[in-house]
DNA sequence: AAATAAGTTTAGGCAAACCTAAAAAATATA
DNA sequence: TATATTTTTTAGGTTTGCCTAAACTTATTT
């Protein structure tokens, strides 16, 4: 398996929930940051291998086993991404690319190791949950902030939009796993929306209340 | 830079030390277990970016550019090593190969984490001496065991072959950094030893014995 | 010094992963 | 439905890093 292939496995994993149809080369490209050509050339070579389900001109979608190998990449990036938070002090924006990196070594003693070494952590600091070894995911039943109405309170469980851009505003508002979130109002026309987070008030946009989770 | 533009001046680095006037194609290509052809063909890739200093037919060394990119590699190496046996307990012979992945991770907040969360560690696991940032390495006089006299006492600082049946066959013996050797008795015929650790004798080979190194 | 052996480089290929441009298929629009 | 647009695939190229086989240097014998 090379990075290549782990990164296209897991970049399918990730759309496919949006495009339980196929996900299209186009979208694939993007998100990959690549060409449909070269995604077309890919997603051939991984069906031959037996990781996706591929149909010429209507997408690609992982099969079991694919799916299989794309959780355990995505386990072995958020376990690192754990350690950079809690060891290395590394800020919620400077993890990712790191971690990129690293979710590619291959050694199952490593992972094992790290995941003990990290005391078996069931969520990465984005407040997404590690796969375990065997591929089992939590799933955690989570709102956008956007879906809430004023009066409703929720505790922030984690993020959509994981750009640098976004966990630095994050940041600066002391927006944090585990914050309490309370709606005091709902701008009609532009569906912003004014919060209360550890006693301030701030105004967030559409875009931030739509990526930012909460559990009631 | 890429993974193998660092491994090919890590092993010039390695292997320059014994040959002063140059590191042969040959060499090379046995060390890292590739052909000549495909050495020519990189080191001379490595002399137009101004890493190293190539003449044909007559071997290759680093210049003062490519000696400071092996040292960082090698920093980086030895940090991982240091970290994969004092957190997450592998054993000797373990770490190399893993620690032969993380040396590539292109990250400089990562290794001055790595090294600050491991209390800035002077020496890896095998003894070897760890590069600083700017490149310097601590030299430590030491001597092979086979070049102690019987009656001599050593302190076991490090150890040439990092191959694991010899790690292994080090753990078993207990022979560990910091142990202390005395020699007992030279066997003339075959340079064999018999040598003192922890109250217990045993006898080690020549191989053996050119392969640890202890201070006095 | 000439012949042989050993080591090195060059030449030509291959696989992975990317690309652009052109052709083909699917979808949308008139 | 026929045409236009968008999407996808195919065809042909590029780069990196490796390979084998042949040509060329250098070193060693005799």
């Amino acid at each position: 398996m090379t990075f290549s292939e782990e990164n296209y496995l897991k970049s399918i994993y990730s759309l496919q929930k949006d495009s339980p149809k196929g996900v299209s080369t186009t979208i694939l490209a993007q998100y990959l940051e690549s060409k449909p050509a070269s995604v077309t050339e890919m997603i051939k070579k991984l069906d031959e291998k037996g990781l996706v389900l591929y149909q010429p001109y209507q997408g690609v979608l992982l099969n079991k086993n694919g799916e299989l190998v794309a959780l355990k990449v995505i386990r072995k990036h958020r376990l690192w991404e754990t350690f950079l938070a809690k060891k290395l002090d590394f800020s919620w924006d400077e993890i990712h690319d790191v971690a990129e990196q690293l979710e590619h070594i291959k050694s199952d003693k490593l992972i094992k190791e790290l995941d003990r070494f990290l005391g078996f952590p069931t969520h990465d600091p984005h407040g997404d949950p590690i796969p375990d070894e065997q591929g089992n995911v939590i799933k955690v039943e989570k709102k956008q902030v956007s879906q809430l109405i004023p009066g409703e309170t929720g505790t922030c469980v984690g993020v959509n939009d994981t750009s640098s851009s976004f966990l630095q505003f994050l940041d600066q508002q002391n927006i944090k796993l585990g914050a309490v979130i309370e709606i005091v109002h709902l701008q009609d026309f532009d569906k912003s929306m004014t919060v209360r987070i550890d006693g301030r008030e701030l105004l967030l946009s559409q875009i931030a209340t739509e990526n930012i989770y909460v559990k009631l």
